[in-house]
DNA sequence: TGTTAGTTGGTAAAGATTACCATTTGCTGG
DNA sequence: CCAGCAAATGGTAATCTTTACCAACTAACA
C-alpha cells in the first residue's frame, strides 16, 4: 500500500477513534501503520518485531490486543488461513487468495471477473455478510517441483 | 456425510494405500471415519477425543501425523479459518464457507449460483489451481445480537 | 512365520495465545 | 496547564497447540 493511502488510513483510524471516544495511543497508530505497510499477510509476532523497532518497550501482549481491537473497529481483517498461527490483512478492498496446500503459500489475486458475485448468496440463519474472498486452492510452482506425483 | 458415503470414501482409502504401498492401519482408518462422520469443522483435539474412545491408547501426536497425512493424500483438506488452532473438512465436493469476523464460527453454504467460477481467474506465477471456496465474511446472528452497532 | 520399512506412543521442547494485575497514558473538565 | 478518571499498556505466568525425537510396535510381503 503507498504512503499516500496509508496516511488516508490511518486518518480514517484517528477519525473513528474520537467517534468512538477510544483513546487514540501511539502503539494502535504504529501497529496500524505496520501491517498496512506490508503486503504479505503478517503474524503476531512479525508485526511485533516490526513495531519494536519503533516502540522499544513494546509488549508482544499490546501487539495481540490491539490487533483484536482493529478488526473489531473494522481496520483490518483475520485472514483464512490453512496454518496454525493468525495473520492480518490491512487491505480491506476486495481480493482473493491463491493457497498452496502442501506449505500454505499464499498470495493475492485481483479478478474482475470475481468482483461481482452476488452477497445473497451467502445470506443464511441471520448471518448478515459484508464481503466475500475466493480461496482457490492448489499446489505453488516451488511444492510441484520439489514433491512430484 | 451419510453411513454409506462414509464407507465409500474409506474403500477408496484403502484402495489408495494399496496403489501407494503405504501400510493400512486402524489409526488412519479410525481418523480419517471421524472426520467424515462430523459435519463442523473440527480441531486437531475434537478428533483425537473422538478416536480414543474407540483406540484408548491413541497418542495426540499420531492424530497430528495422520491428519497431515491424509491431507496429502487429497482424502481431507484443512479448512482455511480466521483462528489460530488448524481445522479439518472431510467435505471434499466443492462448498463454501461463511465465518463470523466476532466469533469465527463457520458454516457450510451449498449455492448453485457459485458452483461454475473459472478456475482460470486464479491461474499466477505457476500456480496450479486444484478448486476454490468461497468465504463470506460477516457477523452471525447471536454476535450481532450481543455485540450491537 | 521372519524380515523390514514405515508407523505409532510418549515425553520433552518449542511456539502461540490468553489471563492477570500493577503501572502508565490519553482524555476531559476546570 | 493540571488533576482525576477511565482505559490501555507491560510483563510475567499459565495455558493451549504443535513439533521433535526415539524406542517399541505393526502391516505387508516373501
Amino acid at each position: 500500500m503507498n504512503e499516500r493511502e496509508i496516511e488516508q488510513r490511518l486518518e480514517g483510524f484517528e477519525e473513528l477513534c474520537r467517534t468512538k471516544g477510544l483513546p487514540l495511543t501511539v502503539q494502535r497508530r504504529d501497529i496500524l501503520r505496520a501491517v498496512l505497510q506490508r503486503d504479505d499477510h503478517p503474524s503476531v509476532d512479525q508485526i511485533y518485531e516490526s513495531v519494536r523497532e519503533r516502540i522499544p518497550g513494546l509488549s508482544r501482549t499490546t501487539v495481540y490486543r490491539v490487533l483484536e481491537t482493529l478488526c473489531h473497529l473494522g481496520m483490518l481483517r483475520r485472514v483464512h488461513h490453512p496454518g496454525a498461527t493468525v495473520r492480518f490483512d490491512g487491505r480491506m478492498t476486495r481480493h482473493h487468495h491463491l493457497v498452496c496446500r502442501i506449505c500454505h503459500a499464499m498470495l493475492d489475486v485481483e479478478s474482475r471477473k470475481l468482483a461481482q458475485l452476488e452477497l445473497s448468496s451467502g445470506q443464511r440463519q441471520g448471518f448478515v455478510v459484508e464481503d466475500y474472498t475466493v480461496h482457490f486452492h492448489g499446489v505453488c510452482e516451488e511444492c510441484r517441483q520439489r514433491n512430484p506425483n
